[in-house]
DNA sequence: CGAGGATTTGACCCTCGTCAAGACTTGTGG
DNA sequence: CCACAAGTCTTGACGAGGGTCAAATCCTCG
């Protein structure tokens, strides 16, 4: 039942690549584990030391200042890899926004596991750079983009993102039509903004017939073409 | 003369851990280059496909909208690697901030020589996870900081940085006065600010005695304390 | 000493945050 | 099945932080 053999993400997360008797020996470190919409994976500053891939689900990464502004600096699709391994604890809280499995190993484990199989830590590697390359251009639109655009720029990526990691009934292409897997308080930690801007964005988005929001959580794409022309 | 023996950060670079055959290895498609101040070692979008160590000097990582914008979305100091191994070419500007020295590979010669030594594509990984940690932590200064925090934020990072790079006389603890490698408008590049933000931002601080601007670029923290404070 | 660039300072104003109220969803229990 | 409550989202009024534009000042270097 949870074994590597039958996963889903077996040939796109970091263990594809891996041979069978590799993956029995990684099997063997993790296990599976089921988080529900709302709950932490992982606090902010905690040690308890864990990695994990996600099989299903969407997750979020997030920072806070002391005084309670958060800010989420990454989001985890099915076949990402979650935590840090190696050396520091880097102070994230990871959070389930949608129920989610995930499979978890102790770091240390993991670590061990990793640098005796170069051709993991290889898929390690990849996927940090192009999580970083992402990162760096989410810094751009929290840097230099007014809210229309970052909305704009939000909304594309959505698109891409959950059309990709098959979140989707649409198989190829953007989504046109999603389901968000944030509330607008969400969204608005995601681009550096309030609950309120996010709103009035989304309904002057709607109001000029460039989207369209049949419900709470639900974006259909009615002209992309403006959607690129905005995000700046 | 451009050979690793002798290169100031072989020890702290991606190379510390490999053995002298293998350096010498690396050293055979490497080689030395000098950028001076202000000229551009990679452009945004190019296919030249070179990475880098950098050996000596301060460089900075910046992504730009069509109309101009910009983003330092990374700062490069000696011994931090420079470029996107493995396959995407991600758009990012390379510019040197000082006159600066680095060891440059094409990219696919590198690729290679990474994939066959696992040692070093681990050191790529661990730098990669650190500087994906700062990043992140930087999209919460920009996504949720006030211009006053930013600055403060900046100047305290700056203060440790600056010192652990050994680009000021002081070696032990962060730096209390150091010369910035940025002008006032990089400094405004980095935290997603205006010129003249910055320098209201400077000048407040220096008449309430946080700090002392003696010359153009520098900077001298009279009390850590309260830019801690400041910092949030 | 003068020119050109960088920085500072000032005046103004716009975008977006804040505060507050109202509308819409969703869930619960009677 | 409906009333009520709690949470989420939208809308409005207002103001402040920081952007824009313009001018003055300060370095730096030929």
């Amino acid at each position: 039942m949870s074994s590597c053999e039958t996963c889903v993400v077996r040939n796109r997360a970091i263990c594809a690549g891996l041979d069978n008797q590799e993956i029995v020996a990684l099997n063997a470190i993790g296990r599976r584990r089921s988080v529900s919409a709302g709950e932490p994976l992982i606090w902010e500053d905690d040690d308890s030391l864990l990695v994990a891939n996600v099989i299903d689900g969407v997750l979020k990464l997030t920072t806070s200042t002391e005084d309670g502004r958060e800010q989420i600096v990454g989001v985890a699709y099915p076949s990402d890899f979650i935590g840090r391994p190696f050396g520091q604890t880097s102070k994230a809280s990871v959070v389930a926004l949608t129920d989610a499995r995930v499979c978890v190993f102790s770091r240390n484990d993991f670590d061990r596991f990793a640098r005796s199989h170069p051709e993991l830590e290889h898929k390690l590697l990849e996927r940090t750079l192009a999580e970083l390359d992402r990162t760096r251009s989410w810094m751009m639109l929290l840097g230099r983009k007014t809210a229309p655009e970052k909305i704009a720029t939000f909304l594309l990526e959505m698109s891409d993102r959950l059309a990709e990691t098959g979140c989707t009934p649409i198989t190829r292409g953007p989504a046109k039509r999603f389901t968000l897997p944030f509330s607008r308080q969400q969204v608005a930690d995601v681009l550096g903004l309030t609950i309120e801007t996010v709103s009035r964005q989304f309904t002057k988005l709607k109001n000029e017939g460039v989207i369209d929001l049949p419900a709470r959580r639900d974006v259909e794409i009615l002209n992309r073409a403006s959607l690129v022309a905005l995000a700046g």
